[in-house]
Formats: C-alpha cells, structure tokens, sequence
DNA sequence: AAACCACATTTGTCCGACAAATGACAAGCT
DNA sequence: AGCTTGTCATTTGTCGGACAAATGTGGTTT
C-alpha cells in the first residue's frame, strides 16, 4: 500500500496521488478488496476525513466502488476513466511501456489531423492572426525554449480556432501525457527548428480554408516527429 | 443555488449533480466567489463534511478552484474537464442546443472510423469472433429492443478489437451522450434495420483487414445516420 | 430444507474543535 | 506621503468522535 509515496499541497492530494497511483500501477489488483475506511485511515495516518474525501475523487474517476457492508474494491481497467489527466499521469509514471506510448501517439495521429481540418473550416480572422503570431514567434526564436514556447502557442491557436472544446479538451490531455515520455531532449538543440517548414505549411493551409491540405500537412508533420522520437528515445 | 434539484442514492452525490450542474448551466458564472463552506452548507441542509466531499470531486473535474482565505471560485469553462462523463452529462441536460449537438458528432466523425481502422489492423481472430456474434443478433433482431441490443453489443465489440483503451474510453463518453438525445425514436421502428448493410460492411473489411475500406464504410453509415438524425430531432 | 429474523460490520452523515494559510488593515519607518 | 512590516481576522484544511442507515451473515424457526 506504501505510506507516504507522494507529497504535494494538500493532505487529500497526496492520498489520492498515493491510491490512485497504486491502483494504476497494478500494485492494489482489480477486484480486491480494500481495508475499511477506519483501518485504511490508521495506516495512512490521516483522519476518516481526509481518506472519504480522497476516495470520492477516486471513486469518480472510476478507480474504486464502494457500497456499504462490502466495503471498497478496485474497479477493473474498463471503468476506469482513461482519460482523465491523473490517471494517464499516473499511467505514464508508472506504465512507462512501449505499449502505451503507441497506443497515445495513435491518439495524437487521430486527433491532430482532425483538429486542423476542423480550424481550417471555421476559424475567424482573430484566430488565424493569434496562429500567425505564434508562428512569427517561431521562426524567430534563437534558442530551443523560444522555439518551445511557440510551439505551444502555436498548438494552442490552432486548438482554440477548432472551436470545439471537446476537441480541444482531448487534444491537451494527449498532448500532455506524451510531454512527459518526449522531453524535447536537449539534444536536438541544433536542429530544433527542423519542423518549421511544416507548422508554415498548416497555417497556409487554414489561413486559406483548405482542410485537406491541412491535414496532410500535418500528416507529413507526424510522421517526421514520429521518426525522430524513435531516435530520441534509444539514447 | 437551487435546493434540492437532485436526488440520487447519496448525499454528496446529490450535491455534486446540483452544483455541478449549476455550474455548467451557467447558474453560476465563471470567476464568481461562492459563499463559504459553512454557510453554503447551512443553505443545502448538508453538514460541511457532506459538502466538501462534493467540493473535492467538483475541483477534480476542473469546475470550481479552492484557495484558503479566498475561499472558492468557479473556473473558466476552458479548464472544465470536457470529457468527464458528468461535466457532459450536465451539458447535455442544460444545453440542448444545435451547436453543442454538432460538437458531439463532429467527435464522432473523428473517431468512429479512426477505430474501425484501428479494429481492422490489429484485431484477433476472438475478437473478430465477438463482433460477428453481434452482427448475427441485429440480422435476427425481430423487434426494436433486439436490435437495439445487438448494435450495442457491436460496437462495444468493435472498440474492443481496437485494443486501445483511450480510444474506446473516448467513444464511449461521446456515444453515452449523443444517446442522450436521439433515444432512438420508436416512431422508425419499421426501418429499423436500414443500416445492417452498412455494419455488414464494417465487419467484412474488419475481417478482412482492409482499415481503409472500414472507414468509409463507417463515414457513409455516419452519412446515413446524419440525415436520419437531421429527420428525427424536427419532431 | 427453506424462509425469516436478529445481529454485527461497514459506509454514510453529522458535529465541534483546532491548525494553517493568507488577504486586509493598521502601525511604523524613511 | 509612500512604502514596508507586522498583527489580525477569516476561510479552508485536518482531526476525532458519535450516531444513522444499509446489508451480508448466521442462527432460528417452521
């Protein structure tokens, strides 16, 4: 069960970080049942309190159930909310698998083109100016975390000009877990503006409502990521 | 605030569904300051303790923001976590509007195809086994309810062929709410089946592992099923 | 053997108290 | 006067105990 594997802010934060990355990580089984409330709390060392409002968090996510008499048990994969940012947060933490890095690249090359095409069809002039200006950012940036936060901008334009939150929603979970395998290594540091050509190309392409272009481009754009992540992360 | 709008098996869960859902129906607005703990537990007739467990599942899905001293403040929709099966749940319940709808099956447009190709590549032959069993009860489907059934059992055997449960996770909240609002009309019960040859489609190139030929099979189902809708919701 | 009931256990709910953090305001210094 | 600093009050965070409600278990009765 492990005391103490996590500290953050808040009391509840840390039990929640310290079950939930323990059901994630396969270390408390599906199906099993946990010890009751009072008990659980003396192992943790935190009041029932404390504990009940970190297991209602739990329990929306989908990690754990609770009835009354039976007592908690932890729900199988299926329920859980994958994408929930903790859970994929945890996932990465402790899943550091080829495996599920596919499975979140696959996302990414689903959503990506998708997103694109969607601003090329209904963004507004203020939201192609903001992607402009990202861009602009980009090509001017002398050293890599310049380039980076531009690149983010850039993303987040795009993302807002799609003008579906949900898409958006689900674009920055993505993003974000595989931020935490891809740290835009060092390494690259001189050729970092190597993408530049393609981030042109799908802003030409939604500035000049070309949906299908955009997504090619962004294909193209993928798979050169794609092919240098490889090579990233062998070293 | 509205007293007692929900009534479910719980007490906090019954907080949860009405602040909740007076957030994302706008009761209350965005960077408003809601009265503090005590006294907005004495307005509910909830104890504090009650209370905050609501709080802590609200914060987790991104609507409310606590800080000690500030007290606690609803948050900007574009931190909401837009795919959480209630911030939807809620949107679909407090915004019916055309807008919202076009969102949820722009996601589906996304996604559907990117899973039967996804289905296509990487299936085993159980799983392929799985969907022809569902496909053989909608062809047996006598009645409405049969067949309602058996397209379910399809899709749930569909996304798990997949075997990418970000993916599935993800279809599964946009389907639940799109349900929401066509509850498939008994009123096209005489034609209930007009889109078997499209599933049958599906299938086969599924079988035969054909990713590109699922897709459009699927977007000419979704085509289908877009104008069917269209018809639909006018009544 | 089957139906029924009393019991024990576990979660659900309430309450009151204190600790920690922090914005606000007042006092003091330059 | 303007700025800094320190005290204070308010709000969330944490704690412990108590009782209510639900429900699986096992014994009892027919």
């Amino acid at each position: 069960m492990a005391l103490k594997a996590a500290s953050a802010r808040n009391l509840h934060a840390q039990v929640i970080e310290d079950i939930g990355s323990s059901i994630v990580g396969g270390v408390l089984q599906p199906g099993e049942a946990l010890p009751g409330e009072s008990q659980l709390a003396g192992q943790m060392e935190v009041s029932r309190t404390v504990l009940r409002e970190a297991l209602k968090v739990l329990a929306s996510k989908g990690l754990i159930e609770t009835r009354q008499k039976t007592g908690m048990r932890v729900r199988e994969p299926r329920h859980w909310n994958h994408l929930d940012a903790d859970v994929l947060a945890w996932r990465c933490a402790t899943m550091p698998t080829d495996d599920f890095v596919e499975k979140l690249v696959e996302m990414r090359g689903i959503i990506e083109p998708a997103a694109v095409m969607a601003a090329a069809r209904r963004r507004d002039p203020a939201q192609l100016e903001t992607i402009a200006e990202a861009l602009e950012a980009m090509e001017e940036a002398e050293d890599l975390d310049a380039w980076a936060e531009a690149d983010l901008r850039f993303h987040e334009a795009v993302l807002a000009a799609t003008n579906n939150e949900l898409l958006s929603s689900l674009f920055a979970v993505i993003e974000t877990a595989l931020a935490t395998f891809f740290v835009m290594s060092a390494r690259n540091a001189k050729n970092f503006k190597y993408s530049l050509p393609q981030h042109r190309a799908v802003y030409e392409a939604i500035r000049r409502r070309r949906p299908n272009e955009a997504a090619a481009a962004m294909h193209s754009m993928i798979a050169d990521s794609r092919t240098n992540m490889r090579k990233g992360r062998r070293g």
